[in-house]
DNA sequence: AACTAGTACAACCGCTCCTGC
DNA sequence: GGCAGGAGCGGTTGTACTAGT
């Protein structure tokens, strides 16, 4: 991909722009020897003209190991929609519960798909369902074709971290409140509307990954009629935007 | 075939939070 | 407790690609 736009270096100094083969190199080469962190230090210490950020940015979200490549699968799909309906746009936290994707393909994959204007409703999940077909079929070759990301999602009890564990936790919101206490006063944005669909759709302790996956299969179904509310919510937004009134309004 | 709108992806920026001194 | 530096997060932008007209 060809992007003109970036090209220079910043006030500092610092290289700007894509990233090429090369630097790509030198910056997995630093961290597999130096590991993650410190990114301040990269650019001394690699011999790449990056800033920290630029390092950090390019690792966490294209270099680390064990990233998916390819198209958000329907359950994946499921899981950001009610994770955003919980939390809002807290991408970092609904990335801990989708393996291998990271906060900023899932805000991108947000704001391309949730947050289009302009256009009716009944268009959008006329166009949802024909993706959703599509992306169905191709989540189900994914993983005839491929049974050890199943393996990488879910590996063996002993190994499971912290983090790990949480993703089969059976109400995520108190499983990542737990996790952070630093967000014990995050407040869910809707709550009340999903309340029925976290008791229905969550696996209880000990689940396994096939559990949630079936789990999120069943509920692509009912998000047939989530599509509707959720315009609903953008339509709500900008009412409240236009009469510039802020209480009680959606967080989306 | 040409144009346009929508989509996907990579990257930057500014702000906030965390941690060490 | 206050401050500074680093890390992390969310918002935004820029460009290429694709599907529809």
């Amino acid at each position: 991909m060809m992007m003109t736009g970036w090209g220079g270096v910043s006030e500092q100094g610092w290289r700007k722009g894509p990233w090429t083969p090369e630097e790509d190199k030198l910056l997995v080469q630093y961290v597999s020897s130096h590991g993650e962190g410190r990114w301040s230090s990269v650019s001394r210490c690699s011999g790449l003209n990056r800033s920290g950020k630029s390092c950090r940015l390019r690792w966490v979200n294209y270099l680390r190991p064990g990233l998916k490549r390819g198209n958000i699968t329907p359950q994946e799909e499921g899981i950001i929609i009610e994770l955003h309906a919980l939390w809002g746009n807290k991408w970092s936290t609904i990335a801990r519960y989708l393996p291998g994707r990271t906060d900023n393909e899932i805000k991108n994959y947000w704001r391309t798909h949730f947050k289009k204007r302009g256009s009716k409703p009944s268009d959008h999940q006329k166009q949802d369902k024909k993706k959703f077909n599509r992306q169905k079929d191709q989540f189900q070759e994914q993983i005839q074709r491929a049974p050890e990301i199943n393996a990488s999602v879910s590996p063996p009890q002993s190994d499971v971290t912290t983090d790990q564990k949480m993703i089969f936790e059976p109400n995520p919101q108190a499983a990542v409140l737990n996790h952070h206490p630093q967000q014990q006063t995050t407040t869910p944005s809707s709550t009340v509307q999903v309340e029925s669909i976290n008791n229905q759709y969550f696996p209880g302790p000990g689940a396994t990954y096939d559990d949630v996956v079936s789990a999120w299969s069943d509920m692509m179904i009912p998000l047939d009629g989530l599509w509707g509310w959720l315009w609903d919510i953008d339509d709500q937004n900008e009412k409240t935007a236009a009469s510039g009134n802020n209480g009680g309004g959606f967080v989306f």
